[in-house]
DNA sequence: CTGTATCCTACTGGATACTG
DNA sequence: CAGTATCCAGTAGGATACAG
């Protein structure tokens, strides 16, 4: 005797494949880095060394290895310029900037409830309505 | 009481506290199962069981350990009935239920790029504007 | 039914040194 | 400047068996 529920669940039924998508789409963007990668390059192209500067906490290896990561998934692309001393840049896929809105609200939902401590009494809400690119810093830095 | 803004960090810039919280939000969320196990609850409490039926691939061993995870992250309430046969209920916490709006964007994003091919033709704006919380099929089937 | 206890493998992430 | 090559520790994840 068969299920006589659906017959074809798999193909179907629409919150199995959101499910699926949930799966890949978090797996994407597992990695110690990768979400930071992606939050500074929103603002545009970066080089190598802006986003290492950027991060502070990740190492050179670990950037290379999430970048290569990030272009494999087809969320970064790559751009090597011939020249002397050597200029690689990054920059988000459309895919990536389509990203944004996530970000966006993982950060508010991160500002409220990132401590997740039983106490948020000044919540500002106008304050925290907008969420905002990452700043660059410009060479002139000393 | 107000958090004090340390003049040690004046150079303290939104976006340096975006990068953070976006760290801290995905290393919540990292993890095989989080993000389907949450889901799941999304709809509303589920036993133990249904929730190793929601989601096929996974393990009793990782179902406790990542709902352990979730309950020590406060994200999930875990309810023990002293019955027999035993019965666990696990639902969100209010933080997490803050979090569907971003599984929404993420379902929505998958839904679009989450194969990253040039060849997304068929798009109709209608059919995935409406994302659906899963399916709970009811215990009435033999 | 809902777990815990082992054990084990693979992968992630980090330190360091070297290269074009 | 922007990598690559090793090596290595820690941990996440999975199989299996057992228990309340």
């Amino acid at each position: 005797m068969k299920k006589q529920t659906n017959a074809n669940e798999a193909q179907e039924c629409p919150s199995e494949r959101v499910r699926q998508q949930l799966h890949r789409a978090l797996r994407l963007l597992s990695g110690k880095w990768k979400g930071e990668i992606l939050w500074q390059l929103v603002d545009g192209k970066q080089r190598f060394g802006q986003l290492r500067r950027a991060i502070p906490d990740v190492t050179q290896h670990m950037l290379t290895t999430q970048l290569r990561d990030l272009e494999n998934e087809g969320l970064v692309k790559r751009t090597v310029f011939a020249e002397v001393p050597p200029r690689v840049e990054y920059e988000m896929t459309p895919a990536a900037k389509a990203l944004r809105p996530v970000f966006e609200e993982l950060s508010r939902w991160a500002d409220a409830h990132g401590r997740l401590d039983p106490d948020p009494p000044a919540v500002d809400d106008d304050a925290k309505g907008r969420i905002s690119p990452p700043d660059r810093p410009s060479r002139s830095a000393p």
